[in-house]
DNA sequence: ACTTGACTTCAACTTAACTTGAAGTACGAG
DNA sequence: CTCGTACTTCAAGTTAAGTTGAAGTCAAGT
């Protein structure tokens, strides 16, 4: 922004394991293990060391916002695979991705939110009906009570 | 209750770990983990076979119910030690136990809600801002950008 | 040229929450 | 009493998501 001779090519300049480590607060061991299970790519200098993209940091990024609400690695490899590979993703790329996310965090929270009515109604209330109740029978082995509707499915959302 | 000649032993008969498997649809073998670690308890026959009090079929859904929110053993296991070992556990030693996982489910899905908001307008918008936002930086390890308030404490609610 | 710190690979270790298998013992029906 | 199933312990294996350490290589400042 500040043109003049302060370094113009850091802007451009790809980026050591380190220096996307220190700028996504990601441990390099970690980024070398995302590397090495598909989630980040790099090109190698002729002295073989990694040379990541710019577009990592934002990578990086989106692979621990969603680890964060407690999506798998390996689902979010399936999620990033739909980015282009040849060329820098748009932001309507990112767009559809982060849409996808929406659909399963809104599954989350409404699965939380019936878990919390569930525990009020069931254990909350002193009814003590808790080990025939949905909350306690997400699987419906339900022993002897008879069979009840298959609830709280963590069924994964639109992406692979 | 109903005396007579069918079996009312049933009712109180203490119960074999297939049959609380049975029952509350986890392995046997994750049974004699719990107990390992202190989650459950049982009495031994003169056989050395484990019996369990009917009590804990509730513990049992109670553990897994919390562990469907992402809640770790080792916080169950604190938080069933507020249960009283002497006798069986009132209503409201349950209530007080499912009022504590209330506080941390709400703090859950505020912070689901949370980070959905910010995917929306981070990503979602397109704005490509998310290497600098605060879904992204939980930690607050913002390199260059500077601090910025510390967000999204994956805090623990009441219970040990 | 030399030193220092960042980088490389690879194997082994870590934690959580179990499961699996082996070898042996108990219980209940017939 | 015998049979079969359910139980016992203990050790080792499993998966996810990395971390740690050893042994060696690269890059940059003086």
């Amino acid at each position: 922004m500040l043109g003049g001779m302060t370094p113009v090519s850091w802007k451009t300049r790809e980026l050591t394991v380190g220096q996307v480590a220190e700028r996504s607060g990601v441990a390099t061991s970690a980024l070398r293990f995302y590397e090495k299970n598909g989630l980040i790519h790099s090109t190698r200098t002729s002295g073989n060391q990694r040379r990541y993209h710019r577009d990592t940091l934002r990578r990086v990024a989106f692979i621990r916002a969603s680890q964060r609400v407690g999506i798998t690695l390996e689902k979010i490899r399936g999620a990033l695979e739909l980015l282009p590979e040849n060329r820098t993703p748009t932001p309507s790329d990112w767009q559809r991705l982060s849409e996808c996310w929406r659909e399963d965090l809104n599954a989350r929270i409404r699965e939380l939110e019936e878990l919390r009515d569930d525990l009020t109604d069931c254990i909350g209330c002193g009814c003590l009906s808790l080990s025939a109740c949905a909350l306690a029978n997400p699987h419906d082995v339900a022993a002897e009570q008879g069979p009840g509707p298959a609830r709280h499915l963590t069924g994964d959302g639109c992406c692979p």
